[in-house]
DNA sequence: CGGCATCCGGGAAGATACTG
DNA sequence: CAGTATCTTCCCGGATGCCG
């Protein structure tokens, strides 16, 4: 056994062994919502080293979850993107997310990236409360934008043009977990001058609760 | 930062940060099908160290994963179960197994803990292919009994008297994963001894047909 | 800017031995 | 059986420096 594996022929096991290391699973998770670049990875995963970066995305390279592709000129420079099979993965890290979201030792309020906020609203997201609506919302968040459409109970959020929604929404990404997941009031954050809207406001409204978080678990050691 | 933890937000990695520790995962899985005492833990997960098996139990009771146990006289021994929150993890669990499936670098045949059989049963199970089978198995693998049940398009197993069953299964949970992943004939199996039945051995074989795995992912360095 | 190479300290994992 | 204690090895994380 000389790479550090499980020997175990239970598939959970084999995961471990490839997306099992230490920040592989982020890494995945940052690049779910498209390719990209070293330097846009490192800066989205707060703490990781450019040293372990290289490692684990030669890792994940060697495992066929991603590949390096080089942009054709003139940026001709090297993104990173996932295989078929590497998109594939989010259901699995939406599973994750939602068991994880009933954590008892979970602290709200830290800091998230612009993707684990997009993915927590694809994961969240409840059909149910949005049977009737009918409306696309554009997100800027920071440097990206993003369109989102609500109709058939269905939710789509992917990287697009913000302003074509029916709603823009202008803010941080921290702004936006904070009224979706921290029940702070829109009208507080737009007081604060933390998010900026185009359109109704009310459609807004009724967009951030549509994610409803499930009941915290009990904590034994409480 | 002391118990090196990501600083973020999003609940995948604090599932990570809970349970992304080497072993975690998989000592949840061993626990998924009932409580089970220190050393039966050990002997189902080769490789792991008794050290490291208690830093474990430790870290996961800690975080309200799992509880600690003194069975009732005579047996007084301590066991280790999930909690109801732990028990939920099985979703993620089986998603995760379910991903690895398709991995280009799983290789087949390894050796497999009796309860990573049942719950690859579980995971892999397809309901379209059970359409109008009514019946029950009972399985008899090593020292752990299970019953079966198939009926309207849904599958159960769990902990039960396997003489109950219509069919009994008396093997081992490697000779079971040989005929239901690996395509070994049943017939083959019984020659060698390796499986022994009582009962219709055509149910069996229809049995051994309802769990199909996904295709394997491309290898990009093939 | 976009990495790769190297070194170094600390801590987690693994092996072994031992105890109640 | 159910764990501790000890020791070694290896991985992680940080810093620095090199190179295209």
């Amino acid at each position: 056994m000389k790479k550090r594996e499980y020997n175990d022929g239970c598939a959970t096991a084999h995961a471990l062994d490839i997306v099992g290391e230490r920040w592989a699973l982020l890494i995945m998770r940052e690049l779910m919502l498209g390719p990209k670049r070293f330097s846009d990875l490192r800066a989205s995963l707060p703490g990781i080293s450019a040293n372990l970066l290289t490692q684990r995305l030669e890792g994940l390279e060697s495992v066929s979850v991603l590949r390096r592709r080089k942009l054709p000129p003139p940026a001709a420079s090297w993104v990173y993107e996932l295989t078929e099979w590497g998109l594939e993965s989010e259901k699995m890290i939406k599973e994750i997310g939602r068991w994880a979201a009933r954590s008892p030792n979970m602290v709200p309020g830290k800091q998230m990236s612009v993707n684990s906020v997009i993915l927590s609203l694809r994961t969240m997201f409840n059909a149910d409360l949005a049977e009737g609506l009918d409306f696309t919302l554009g997100m800027r968040l920071g440097e990206q934008e993003f369109i989102t459409r609500i109709s058939q109970g269905m939710l789509e959020i992917d990287h697009g043009e913000a302003s074509r929604g029916d709603v823009l929404l202008i803010c941080d990404q921290n702004a936006l977990a904070a009224t979706v997941y921290g029940g702070v009031p829109l009208d507080q954050l737009i007081d604060d001058g933390a998010i900026q809207i185009k359109g109704d406001k009310n459609l807004l409204e009724r967009f951030c609760r549509l994610f409803p978080l499930p009941d915290t678990a009990p904590d034994l050691h409480s």
